[in-house]
DNA sequence: TATAACTAGGATAAAAAGGTCTTTATATCA
DNA sequence: TGATATAAAGACCTTTTTATCCTAGTTATA
């Protein structure tokens, strides 16, 4: 569904709204060990989620990742997976026709425009703060 | 959300259907210049649904591939999907996460499992007989 | 001023996508 | 019947993309 940049984004997303709720910041170190992700390889998504202006960074000791806490209600899942994967799985077609919409359709362009829809509008409407509150009571989880 | 090989797995079954229908077997070469996709690469995939049973092949002139009729009503999408691309995109985690269920959720995971459910069930609801027939009708397009 | 932390970029590994060539099966025709 | 042409099957290779790693930098603060 998503490539693992994103799996991983939006995983330590999560764990920086989470701990910005408290107040705290991430360190880079923390969220790979939190989301159990290869360092490296997240400290480059992290980048590019700053440069989308999606989390904020600060440098030097006692610096890390975070989300000011009144933006939490209103990034949606959405906005991630745009950053990172782009809008082909919203707009792109299921069989990878080139020119496929409701004039020249592909054969499951219908079926598959209300799965997309649906997908849509689950992201848009699922947001950090949501997600951040039940993983902070225990209801979620971001291991294994 | 599928692999090029899925995708062009599920186009070329549908053209061999539609051929099928009209009690046409499609070669290797047909099928790849109707579906604009590498040849090579449409081989193999092509092996690989004979080799799951889900289409015909015959060596030799006159040859190619095809489906029985009768079979086609009963065989569903979600079979070519299952055969190319495996089960990942029904029962694996959102998230991609190794273990994810009810018991121990990732923070997307109630809301993924609708999404889930709605395409499983419709590519488990949409047959051959069916698309091969709306393509045939010109509703359809296997190209661009 | 030392150091914890992010930044930038390329290097490498693995997987997906695509290509080439040889072998095998089978209709058709001499 | 046997030769031949045709078409899929199979083995192996190259390219491209995705995922991961590494090695220097740069920045801000204790």
């Amino acid at each position: 569904m998503f490539s693992k940049a994103c799996e991983y984004g939006i995983r330590a997303t999560i764990h920086v709204a989470r701990q910005s709720l408290e107040g705290n910041r991430a360190s880079l170190k923390a969220i790979a060990t939190e989301i159990e992700s290869p360092v490296a390889f997240t400290a480059k998504i992290l980048q590019n989620l700053v440069k989308m202006g999606i989390i904020n960074s600060v440098m030097g000791p006692t610096g890390g990742f975070e989300i000011e806490k009144e933006k939490l209600g209103n990034i949606k899942l959405s906005q991630i997976v745009d950053a990172i994967d782009g809008d082909a799985i919203y707009k792109g077609c299921g069989l990878g026709m080139k020119q496929c919409d409701a004039s020249k359709p592909c054969p499951v362009h219908d079926k598959f425009a209300k799965v997309r829809t649906d997908l849509k509008e689950m992201l848009e409407g699922t947001s950090l703060l949501g997600l951040a509150t039940e993983l902070d009571n225990g209801l979620t989880f971001l291991k294994r």
